[in-house]
This record gives C-alpha cells, structure tokens and sequence, in this order.
DNA sequence: TAGATTGTTAATCGATTAACAATC
DNA sequence: TAGATTGTTAATCGATTAACAATC
C-alpha cells in the first residue's frame, strides 16, 4: 500500500459523515463535485483521496452513495466496536464519557478512572469510577482498547504510561501536555485550538 | 510580515507551555535543543518557527525562559481578557465553560446559550443559561469575542449564523459538522481524532 | 581563544492542485 | 455519439529538515 498522508484520514471521516448525510436525504448517487461543494473541500483532492484506497466511482457517473459509505466504513474501521475507558473523571471526562455521537459510532466507554480517593467507588451514569491501581485488570478482562486521557497536564505522562502498561492500543489524549508513549495517540488539545483561533483573530485586525 | 505556516502558530503555543514550566523549575536559559528533547520536535524547527518572529536568542547563550516566554505570550495575545460564551448548554459545553485551565490562560465564560426551554433560565455555576435570541444582545453588552459552539452536528450551521450575526470574532467549533462562516473557525473534532487513532490501529495490526 | 548555539539559507520532503486521458 | 466525471500523472505549493556561517 503506497504511503497515505496523515491528514487523508480525518478527510475520509469528513466524506463518510457526508455519505451518511446524503444517504438520509434519500440520495442515491453522488459526485466528487457534490461532495466538494458541501465540504469546502476542492474535488480533485476528494477523487485523489479516494484513490489511495482504491477506484469506488464510475466515470461519467459519480459515486453510489451507499456502497461507497460502506467501504470507507470499513477502511476507517468504523464497523468495529471500540471498547473505551475515559481516565480522568472530572468534567471533562464525564462529558466525553456521556457524549452520545460517540457511542452511535462504535465507541463505547465502559470504565471511569482516577486517582483521586473522594471519587472512587462513585458512580457516574452506569459507570464506577475505579482507582488507576485497577486499571490493568480492568483492560484485560474487559477487552479495553483505547484510553482517553481526560487528566490535568501535570498528570498526563504518568497516566499515559499506566494506560499503556495496562495494555491499550492507543490514546485520546485532552491534556494540554505532550505525552511520550509507543503506542499511537491522537493529540486534541482544544486550548491550544483557543489560541491559535485568538491568533487569527488579532491578525486579522492588524491587517484589515 | 512574512507569511507564517499555520502550523508553527500551535506550536509556539505547545514552546510557550514549556517555558511556562521550565520557569517553574526556576530554570534562567534554555536552547533549542533542551525544548526539542522536552517536546520531541526538533530543534531547527523550533528556531526556525521562532524565527519568523524575531531572533530571541543570543548565540553560544540561548534563550533567556521569562523574556522568550513573555515575547511568546505578546504574539500569542495571551495577555489580553477573551470574554466568551458557550452556545450548547449540554455536558460537553458545561465542561468546557467549567474547564479551569482555560479560566486561567485569560479565556472567561460569561455566558451560556441554548435553544432548549426546559434548560433556559436555569443556572450552571454561576452563570445563567440563556435563549440564543438573546445572544446578539448579550454579545454587544459584555464584549464578547469568542463563541465556543458545543451543539449537535445538526444545529451547527444555524448557531455559528448566528454567532456570527451577534458580532463574535471567532468560533471554536466542537460539533461534528464543517460550518460556513466569514470569521475564523478553529474546530475540534475529537470524534474524527478518535476514528483517525483507532485506523492508525488498524494499520498498526495489519502490518506487524 | 575554543566551544556552543543561534538565525538563516538551501535542500528535501510531503501535500495539494491542475490537467487530462480514460471511460461510463 | 456527446456530455460528464472519474482516476492518475505531473506541476505546484507549502512545510520540514539539514547545514553552516555568524557570533556570543
């Protein structure tokens, strides 16, 4: 498989939710050009996207919905269920936990962790919150895959490697901290977002 | 002003941070190098991003942690008050208003807005929860500059239309769903962070 | 001075876009 | 056939990395 840019695949993501758009308002084909227009994205990129995975059109017509839909569901993995614990049971943590969009795409969380003593035992939702001290037991009897780290900066490293001690496959990291694992994560640092956007924003006024 | 990448403004933030703890650890200099190992970024990068701002080392020295940091913090407009609302009074938006690290990098939640009656009225924390015709209003008279959008996919497009009319300069962006505004969006979407991690998985199996 | 580290230029690498033959 | 749209190659653009003279 020739190498496939990183950003392709959050891309895929975005044309799958599209599909799946599309699918309810009952439309059987689409194009590169329709999908381009929705999405502010340029068609050719759309068509070259596509390609690394392999030719899901036909010439001349465009792209059937459905089955496209369903091939990049199974590139992005998105027919498997991904058993989940969220570590960190603050706000943050219980949001992610309770978001329903997630669940509806095959994620589903199934423990809470944290260190903090006033909240073990309780529950949030189904769910009791467990001390990271279980944790690893809890991974493997429970087909754990992923961790999402909803723990404050300066308990992020230490999380991280108790997760993949523990045996996760990856990580969601939400701490505003670069955490040094070997297993993949995934980066979503929304107040660094914050700041770039405030960035844009002042240059914005100083050019205009 | 040459042009910046747009990638360097998240990583001054990611250098900022650091400087924030190497000072901390009461640390006077740093290099490059130091930030590079820290991060795991390397260290022409971090030079090189700095540069397009000014040299603000001293070679054969480094960079002295407060002036570099403060330099940072200018460019960044970390300095300044962001007076924000949050529209979408669900788990989510009351986790990120009650998100205490944003409080304490001069982003303040004054407001929350919602369209669903049953939460209109009630009060989260301190702050009331309010109908989004009451936005423009509110924006005009607490200053507001920044909407952080925590609604569904399906209500996106219409309330950053409407952050936008109420006179925000800025939209931080949670929801699932691309949206069409004139002024600068930053989006989060860890839904696609988290499909982007588990194909990386994926990957990961398939070829090892 | 000798050693260290910056700031910057040039080279490389990677991603996006344009263009168009293939083909439905 | 004529019109439309794909899949792919080549060209462009943008970002990262290497290398090194400048200089503390």
């Amino acid at each position: 498989m020739e190498k496939i840019p990183k950003p392709v695949i959050r891309r895929l993501v975005v044309y799958y939710r599209c599909l799946e758009r599309l699918k309810g308002e009952g439309k059987e084909y689409t194009s590169s050009k329709e999908l381009a227009r929705r999405l502010g994205i340029k068609a050719c990129q759309i068509r070259k996207d596509l390609s690394y995975f392999g030719g899901f059109g036909k010439r001349g017509v465009g792209y059937k919905v459905d089955s496209l839909s369903e091939r990049l569901k199974e590139i992005l993995g998105i027919g498997q269920k991904w058993r989940a614990v969220v570590i960190g049971a603050g706000n943050l943590g219980k949001a992610i936990a309770g978001h329903k969009p997630l669940q509806q795409q095959g994620f589903e969380v199934v423990g809470m962790f944290d260190i903090d003593g006033r909240k073990i035992g309780k529950k949030f939702r189904e769910l009791e919150i467990m001390h990271m001290n279980d944790l690893e037991k809890f991974v493997k009897d429970n087909n754990v895959r992923i961790a999402i780290l909803c723990v404050p900066a300066d308990s992020a490293q230490e999380a991280a490697e108790a997760a993949e001690k523990a045996g996760v496959e990856g990580i969601l990291n939400f701490s505003a901290r670069v955490i040094k694992v070997s297993i993949p994560v995934e980066n979503v640092d929304f107040s660094a977002s914050l700041k770039s956007l405030t960035f844009q924003i002042i240059k914005r006024k100083g050019s205009s």
